[in-house]
Formats: structure tokens, C-alpha cells, sequence
DNA sequence: TTCCGGCGGA
DNA sequence: TCCGCGGGAA
């Protein structure tokens, strides 16, 4: 089993994810407020269950304020209630307040001159800001930026434990095992940032469905390729 | 009760 | 490296 292999294998018995921007929606309006919707997308889903990130989003484009000027406008206070149903409240509507002012004051709240930039340039100043982290950074670049960056998270390091694929608890580690790997496959980088796109997708279906912390072996799509499963 | 597409602070 | 943050759904 190597990660060329699970690509296929998840692809193949899962499907794909339709995550971002897979959506017909997202191809359709490839503009400014799209990219945005995935940029507070991404903060709101930290720790934080999907279908709760969605409402809180639907109660943003309600309001009509889920675009750079909208969140940096917004009181803070109804910024909080509007996304309460995503969790952590409190320091994700400061977090949302922090990036929106900053995309304003630095690019004039234009997405693709900050998406201009040096991939990891950017990271490096994405991840000055408080609120994101390195997962976060990194779903930015990939899912907003269609920057070649692999997203690590929980799940990923759980399954290369368990098949075992690449054995660290290092973010950065397990980051380069994934990108060194397939991108010596995939040359065509437009391919590979789609791959790097579906291939997380697809950890994180099969982390929240198979590979939990209290794995469900017996009905997993790779039970056969998995150590964990079959010693 | 558990778990979720983490992060900052200490 | 551990802890608080937090609502919603199973």
C-alpha cells in the first residue's frame, strides 16, 4: 500500500466527494465571494462537525454578509450569533474579523492578488494570523487557492499509524511523505492539486465513518491493505 | 456521552 | 504537551 494506491483504491470504492470546488455552484461563480465562502468554510469547520459549519454559512448568505467587506463591517456581537451553530463561537468570529480586516488592508480585499503569491510565501503569512494554523493554512491554499499543498489532519495521521503508511506525528512529516510521493506520480500540476483535493476528501470520509478512534474494521473499504485490521 | 474537516496559550 | 473553547446530532 502506498499512497498512489490508496488514492485509487478510496476513489474507486468511495466515490468523489464533491468537497470544494467541485460543486457545480463553485465552478459556476468562480469569483471573489466563492473563494471567500471557502476561506470562512475553513475556519468554521475547525473541530467542528460539517453539517453545523453549513448552517452557520446559510446564516451568513442570509444576512448577505459572507464576503470580505461584509464580515469586516458586521458587528461583532452578530457576527458571533449568526455563526453560533458552528461552535467556538467566540474566537471564530474574531478569527473571521481578524482575516477580513487584514484582507483589506493589505490586498484591498482582492483574493486573487493574495493568491498571487509564492505558495509558501503566503503560507508563511497565513499562518502569522491568529486562527490559523497549519490545516487551516493549508485548506486555504489548496481548496480556496488551487495552491499544490497537501492537508494533513487528525485522520491522516490516524490512518498512516494504522495501515501503517508513513509512521510521525509530524505535521510537516507526514505533509512531505504525501506530496513527495505523488506528485513524482501526478507531473501535471493542475492534476495533482485535484488529487491533493480528492485524496483529503477522501481521508476524511473514511476517518469519520471507518477509521475513528474506536475503528469500525470490519466493514472498511482498505481492511484488506490495513495492518491494523488484519495482525 | 461522544464526536466533529483545530487553534492559541501556558 | 495539555487545556479551554461550544453547539448540534447520534
Amino acid at each position: 500500500m502506498n499512497t498512489i494506491e490508496l488514492y485509487r483504491k478510496l476513489l474507486a470504492k468511495l466515490g468523489p466527494q464533491g468537497w470544494w470546488p467541485f460543486d457545480e455552484e463553485y465552478h459556476r461563480i468562480n469569483n471573489s465571494d466563492a473563494r471567500f465562502e471557502i476561506i470562512v468554510g475553513s475556519i468554521l469547520t475547525q473541530n467542528t462537525a460539517w453539517e453545523n459549519v453549513k448552517k452557520a454559512i446559510d446564516n451568513l448568505k442570509k444576512e448577505r454578509l459572507l464576503s470580505i467587506d461584509g464580515i469586516n463591517k458586521v458587528k461583532l456581537e452578530f457576527l458571533e450569533e449568526l455563526i453560533r451553530p458552528s461552535g467556538y463561537y467566540h474566537q471564530k468570529a474574531i478569527r473571521l474579523k481578524n482575516l477580513a480586516s487584514y484582507l483589506v488592508e493589505n490586498y484591498n480585499s482582492n483574493l486573487d492578488v493574495l493568491f498571487e503569491k509564492e505558495l509558501y510565501d503566503l503560507r508563511r503569512e497565513l499562518l502569522e494570523l491568529k486562527g490559523i494554523g497549519r490545516e487551516t493554512a493549508d485548506s486555504i491554499l489548496l481548496y480556496a487557492g488551487s495552491k499544490p499543498i497537501f492537508v494533513v489532519d487528525a485522520y491522516t495521521m490516524r490512518l498512516c499509524n494504522h495501515i501503517p503508511l508513513y509512521i510521525s506525528d509530524s505535521y510537516d512529516d507526514v505533509q512531505r511523505f504525501f506530496q513527495d510521493n505523488l506528485k513524482s506520480f501526478f507531473k501535471d500540476e493542475e492534476k495533482l492539486v485535484d488529487v491533493y483535493k480528492e485524496l483529503h476528501a477522501l481521508i476524511v470520509y473514511l476517518g469519520k465513518t471507518w477509521c475513528r478512534v474506536k475503528p469500525i474494521c470490519n466493514t472498511c473499504p482498505i481492511r484488506e491493505d490495513c495492518n491494523y485490521y488484519t495482525s
